[in-house]
Parts: structure tokens; C-alpha cells; sequence
DNA sequence: TCACTTCTATACCGACCGGTATGGCAAACA
DNA sequence: TGTTTGCCATACCGGTCGGTATAGAAGTGA
């Protein structure tokens, strides 16, 4: 609605744009958001876009590889395999439970992609990763993997109906449901 | 890709119209489906479109509408009361197996829908009313509403890890996972 | 000092978007 | 019969899209 809020002016501009991009894509929609608008966010023209960037498709590969990349170093840092399966898919979700919580969550960020971008972009790739990389943590949680694969559906069903709903509520009925899963 | 193939030539032009952009809205996306080859695959001009719907965006609605009151029909038409909860919730989850097999399906259009759409978008409504229609008949089904909102979660991840694998697989365990909630 | 890189600013491109206007033709209906 | 209604075709509107071209300013390192 408003023009480009105050945006971050640390890092390259590379890093930037990157940024400005995650944002936009993330709360606004990739299709919805122009490359115009992100240059401007990031504090920067549609040419150094392009300097740094390839393409909208690349642009859009990149953020998402970011949100993947992100995500294993938290996985890397924070899950500990020591732990009681429970607790470790229980972290899972309370993950998403507190970007809800803060106001941070608009939906799973690979789901949207899958519908916005068409199949044979390359963001879809990091897609696909993304999917494989939940589907292999559950399965090193669990030992099982089509347990692994039911607790990401519900994992991904929670994430739909918090966004629809909008509240948290959906996504502490989706860890319960795990939760009951792997007690049995 | 290639030019609009051949269209359904029956019924008066807004019914080949809601045709034409149910089957390029489902399949193709709703950004990406320009009014103009909407109207094409119609075989119909834009000029004709725009005296039948007041918008694009009443068109998606009225698209969505049609998808929603062609599940209430068939629901009412197939759907058992007298059957056991099992078999009630087995139909609901094969009708989607079905589909996948038919290579009819592309995700759940809602779902899609709610991506696509902006928030205020009269299409959204519809959305809004399908979920309310899912929870509502699992509810029905199972005489608990907390357990239908799980076993909708559940449902609505099927689609969404169907439409990722392509096969029917995800849908086929989600619906082994429903069975196991409500036999407990 | 000079060359190189990276940024800025601006202007432009062709294509497509949703939507409107006009005018004529054909069938249905009075 | 005359009139209305629905559809046809075409041409156009302003706006936005992703992407490119060009030329100059600023910083860097040799």
C-alpha cells in the first residue's frame, strides 16, 4: 500500500536486495512483487538488481535457498539427537508456533512458492530440497520414515490451516497429533 | 504453451466461460491466466466475458463457488450418514486418490487460491466458506470437532505432499493416518 | 595517476495486463 | 414487423511487468 518502508542499508548490496527480496516475496507474493520494488527497498537502482542477479527466477532461487540454508544452521545448532524424539518434534513446531507468536508467520514459504512459480523454475529445485530435508529430519527423529512422512503432512496441514485461521491454535493441535503418532 | 485447444462449445457463453476458467485457473494458475485467452479457450471475445462477470476477480470467485457447490452436491449425494465413520472418511480422502489417478489433479484449488488471491479478493470468501465446510462434515463424521480439525489438517497436507510427489502415495498414507485418529 | 569495478540515475523496450468503447450482426420475442 | 438482447470483432486505454542500454559518479588498488 505504502511506499518502501525504511530498509536495512547494512551489507552489500547484494545482501541487501537479498533481504528486501526475502520480505517482499515472503509477506507480499513473488508474482506481486516487482523488481522496481525491491530495488527500492533494498536502497538501490534495477540496474545494480541486475548486476547481481541473473534474472527475477534467479532472485527468487536465492531467497529461498537462503530461508533453506537458514533453516539447516538452526537445525545444525539447535536439535539435539540426544534428546527424546518427542521433544525434538515438538521443537519442530513450536517453531512455527512462535513466528505466529510474533507475527512474523504468513504461511509455509515453499508451499507458496510451489504455487506462484511455474514447475520448471529454478526455485522449484530448492523446493523440492526443502521437502526432502523435513521428510529426513523426521526420519532421523523417528527411525521410521513413512511415520516421517505422516508427521510432515500434518506438519504442512498445520501450517496451511494457522495461515488461514490465523492463529497459533491449529499448529498446537498439528504437535499434538505428531505427538500422539509416535507414542504408538 | 501452445494456442487454447479446442473448447467446449455447449451451454450459453457464461457457462463455457466458467468452464474455460475453471480449467486454466486450476491448472495454470490464476495470475498466470490472462481474461484474454480465458475468452479464447471459451471461444468467446473479452468483450463477451466482461458482460458476464463484472471482474476477473468475480470470475475466480464464481469459479471457486461452482467448485464448492459441486462438492456440496456431490457430498449430499454420496456421502452415508448411516455409513460407519471409517467408511465415511475413507470416500472423503479417496475421491482425491481418484483424481490423482485420473491426472485430474493439481493441488487442492483452494489452497492455491488463498496464494494467489490478495486478502480482500471477493474469491476469498469461497475459501473461507470450503474450510468451514471440511471441518464441519469431519465434525459431523466424527462427532468431534477437535478431532475434525486434525483429521482436516491431515487431509489438507495429503494434497499439498500428493501435489509435490506427483503420485498418490501421501494421499494414500494420509488417509491410513485419519483412520488411525478416529479408531482411538 | 590510471584502470577497474560498482554503484547511481534515467530512459527506454516489447509484451502483457485488466478493462472499456463502439458498432454491427443475428436470433428471439412482441 | 420492429425491437431488444446477446454476441461478435476490433481497436484502444493506462498501467505494470521483466529486462536492457547508456553514461556518469565514487571508491579501490596498483
Amino acid at each position: 500500500m505504502t511506499d518502501a518502508p525504511a530498509p536495512a542499508r547494512r551489507g552489500t548490496a547484494r545482501e541487501r536486495l537479498l533481504v528486501a527480496a526475502g520480505e517482499l516475496f515472503y509477506s507480499e507474493g513473488i508474482n506481486t512483487s516487482g523488481v522496481e520494488a525491491i530495488a527500492a527497498r533494498a536502497g538501490v537502482t534495477k540496474a545494480t538488481l541486475y548486476n547481481n542477479f541473473r534474472s527475477k527466477d534467479q532472485l527468487v532461487a536465492e531467497y529461498l535457498r537462503g530461508r533453506l540454508e537458514s533453516s539447516r544452521r538452526n537445525r545444525a545448532r539447535f536439535d539435539d539427537p540426544a534428546q527424546a524424539p518427542a521433544g525434538r518434534v515438538a521443537a519442530f513446531f513450536e517453531e512455527v508456533e512462535h513466528a505466529i507468536a510474533n507475527g512474523t508467520f504468513h504461511g509455509c514459504p515453499y508451499s507458496k512458492a510451489a504455487v506462484e512459480v511455474p514447475g520448471n523454475a529454478e526455485a522449484m529445485v530448492v523446493v523440492q530440497e526443502h521437502y526432502a530435508d523435513v521428510i529426513a529430519h523426521f526420519t532421523d527423529v523417528t527411525g521410521d520414515r513413512t511415520t516421517a512422512e505422516t508427521i510432515a503432512m500434518i506438519y504442512d496441514g498445520g501450517m496451511l490451516a494457522a495461515k488461514a485461521s490465523g492463529t497459533a491454535e491449529p499448529m498446537a493441535r498439528a504437535k499434538a497429533a505428531a505427538l500422539r503418532l509416535i507414542a504408538s
